[in-house]
DNA sequence: GCCAATATTGATCGGAAGATAAATAAACCG
DNA sequence: CGGTTTATTTATCTTCCGATCAATATTGGC
């Protein structure tokens, strides 16, 4: 054996013609390739993987990210920021449509934004790394969608709702939250068969918690009230 | 440079004494230190690392596992099988203590076994590697808690629970389930604040739930039972 | 059509990963 | 105490990863 220690044998690949594409399309390109290949295998999988699947050397991903990490960054802002859609907090708010039929809808909506395997396996992901964007999100939730809907329960209950917004509420209607959440959990994430498709959970679940919860919620109110 | 590449510096470690231990006792030592270290950082922790936090050498890992693989098998039979307590269904199935309180206690002690860093973790973990033994969990938690929940639901309501249980009905329960469980990733995963202790977080769910369930369920019964 | 700019590739580095084999030290048994 | 067994370490291999740099091919302006 010579001194090239590690040539590698090289199989000739075929030269296949090399296109040039626009840097900003080949930059959304690659978030969005980032995005499958995460989803699938976890932030841990490779670059030359990515590069392979985008059919571009690995080399060519530095001159778009400076790092993995940014690359990563970058598919964060495409999960949590770009897909969130600012609409959601005026159907909870529109008054002219009936609380349950309000809540279909936008549990509808949501969850035909969150249900896919690429947005569920991302943000678990992230989650159990521990990254603040993961945490800012759910106190988004908590902000925007799960107080305006506390208030607005609390209003058809005929209570006043300038009296802050009790803690407890809060995690009352994170329990309905999150058993809608796990139900796409369950079918994307951990690909179990689900017989009831999405909108039939959310009607059940929503009546069952819209009729239950008042029960929970008034004796709050009212001792709070006086 | 001479031929010795890649000789490493090797710092002076101390010589520290070596114990030998019973192999048994050895073996869930490995384990045990095994499920603490892939709950933190996943299933592609280091062995090197699991090692150090064990004082012992790397290659020692290997004769009590053929492979890492294996090693992530015994953390799994560790979660998944050997924190599982067989009473829980006894529990539920107790018709001596009301369904309210019956339910209470149960979720309380299970809560108490899964409501850790290291069990929702692994669990997450594990489920987005896609593993079998996660998809027969879930269906164990379908067979063992949420039907006879169901049946014992109907029950109540004074319906003939020999009709086979309603995949909608179940799915209702899922959602009681997993708005419990999503309380604990968030503060165990998420490190959220959770400013609603468990044990009430889970009397307001399941009050809000066995007031409304009934409303949901009871008209598909009376369809289903002429 | 040439030339400057830049997108893309080829080659390679240092480090860390899982795994193996041989050497060493502790325990056990007579 | 001597010798065998077995737990443990030392040293090392191969492979894969993120990252860098110089060489090359493509584009766009004049």
């Amino acid at each position: 054996m010579t001194d090239d220690r590690t040539v590698e044998p090289e199989a000739p690949r075929k030269k296949r013609r090399r296109v040039r594409s626009k840097p900003e399309e080949r930059y959304r390109e690659f978030v969005q390739k980032a995005v499958e290949l995460f989803a699938e295998v976890g932030f841990d999988a490779g670059t030359r993987e990515l590069a392979q699947r985008l059919n571009v050397t690995q080399p060519l991903l530095y001159r778009y990210f400076p790092s993995k990490e940014d690359l990563i960054a970058a598919v964060y802002k495409e999960i949590y920021l770009d897909r969130w859609k600012p609409e959601w907090e005026a159907m909870l708010a529109d008054e002219s449509v009936p609380i349950l039929a309000r809540y279909q809808a936008f549990y509808e909506d949501y969850t035909s934004t969150i249900f896919t395997d690429e947005w569920l396996r991302i943000y678990l992901f992230a989650g159990l790394r521990g990254v603040d964007i993961n945490r800012r999100y759910i106190i988004n939730v908590e902000e925007r969608i799960l107080h305006p809907m506390a208030r607005s329960v609390r209003r058809t209950l005929g209570i006043d709702d300038s009296v802050p917004i009790n803690p407890q509420e809060v995690e009352l209607f994170w329990t309905l939250h999150g058993g809608i959440f796990y139900h796409g959990v369950r079918k994307h994430v951990y690909d179990l068969p689900c017989p009831v498709d999405t909108s039939q959970m959310i009607a059940n679940g929503l009546k069952a918690f819209i009729e239950g919860a008042p029960r929970v919620i008034q004796p709050w109110l009212h001792k709070q009230q006086e």
